[in-house]
DNA sequence: TGTACATCAGTGAACGCGCGTTCACTGATGTAC
DNA sequence: TGTACATCAGTGAACGCGCGTTCACTGATGTAC
């Protein structure tokens, strides 16, 4: 990922193959979902010999990690470039909400790629944990923002265990300074909710029961987006 | 399903088959995922020759629908168990809360075959409709309940589109008499979080962030019960 | 109660398919002098 | 600038595998008289 600038014509069209498998591969990811991603497919779709594609991913799981990479990544992206640092901890809240959900209708098959079920027999390697938190960073640091800026609510904490306690702090330390025990796990519910409500969406379980998709969501979003900075 | 008690010897023998075979299949299910879910598999740990299934099953995704509306079943039933319609709303959202992430982390699997991302290829036809709200059920139920007996604040609705209160009018006919759209849209929210939540766990979302799942799960719960009788 | 026929469960062979991965190879591109 | 060698990309054939589903069949169970 992080090579530097390709040089020779040999290292520049390598570059750019690899980015095409991928691209086949998101698409045919798109249509038929993770598990039936498959070597022999997308290489026929670029006009290669199927062997050929280990010249540039050594195995199977390894294109579908670079897909999950690239997911995560572009989850990350959309939620920076939909953040504004001033504006007031709910706008931004809500703007957050909408572009990771507008991600998430956008290629429904890599959301659910690395928020659904996972792939069966595929172990995620530990290249996946930093690009994954990305999008959890933009988050927190709304956060962290708001309760430094007096927007959110700091309240009591509510009573909780020891263990509790440290895992909250540790996540402080790692990426919500100055966050209180209250405000994070008000935070973190927001943040379950946010994804259960788009898995809802995505996966039908609001079939027949929402039908405004849209409209129900920013009514939801804004509501989370009260008990966020409101407190308890 | 609903077949009067099987009379003869063949029939007796035929409800028994069935229900191994899909015994089997949740294990098979269990071990290697949804989309790895072979017949083949299935009935060679059944001792039968492959295509005697089709006795059984018209399709693998006739099984995988059987799998299915059994999981819902499963869920739902866990659900009402867990329920007791005379304690407080409150104490009641916690046991359901727990009852359904008890039965989600004792067979992921399953689980992830419902509320996971869907499996490729597979069209889930009507008759998993009414089994997958069972759970549902419970949990309106419950909120009525709430309402009815003054439990939940009703609060004023914040403001909504003509879309979404059509939306939730329809939802309260169905299930939830007499519950103002202010409580409804709250309880739909705590919803999404409860899937969220579990999905989150389930699916390695927290791994490194949490520690002590079920401490933590319990935090929450309490507190998205707050928001639900508390209002806004 | 006994017989004749119909129903059904399970067999085994076969069809046609696609998959991931390996391997020895050819020919093009890059590098060092 | 030109040559000799090393590196690498892509080929094509092959391996071994498992899958869902169909079909004509045998033999057991059930039903009607």
């Amino acid at each position: 990922m992080a090579t530097s600038a390709p040089r020779t014509a040999r290292e520049r069209v390598r570059v750019e193959l690899t980015a095409e498998i991928k691209d086949v591969a998101r698409r045919h990811l798109a249509e038929h979902g993770a598990s039936a991603l498959s070597l022999r497919a997308v290489t026929r779709d670029l006009g290669m010999v199927s062997s050929a594609v280990y010249r540039y991913f050594p195995s199977r799981d390894d294109l579908l990690t670079a897909l999950i990479v690239d997911a995560y990544d572009a989850v990350g992206a959309a939620a920076e470039d939909a953040d504004n640092p001033d504006a007031p901890a709910a706008d931004r809240w809500l703007a957050l909400a909408r572009a990771i959900r507008a991600w998430a209708l956008g290629q429904p098959q890599e959301y659910a790629l690395i928020y659904g079920s996972p792939v069966p027999g595929y172990q995620a390697p530990a290249d996946t944990i930093d690009p994954a938190a990305r999008v959890a960073f933009v988050f927190l640091r709304l956060v962290a923002d708001g309760v430094e800026r007096g927007e959110i609510a700091t309240g009591d904490a509510a009573r909780m265990s020891r263990s509790v306690h440290a895992d909250l702090a540790q996540l402080r330390s790692l990426a919500a300074p100055d966050v209180p025990d209250s405000v994070l796990s008000r935070a973190l519910l927001v943040w379950a909710q946010l994804f259960g409500s788009i898995s809802f969406e995505l996966f039908g379980h609001l079939h027949n029961v929402i039908h405004d998709y849209d409209a129900f969501f920013d009514v939801q979003m804004r509501s989370a987006g009260r008990f966020l900075v409101g407190g308890d």
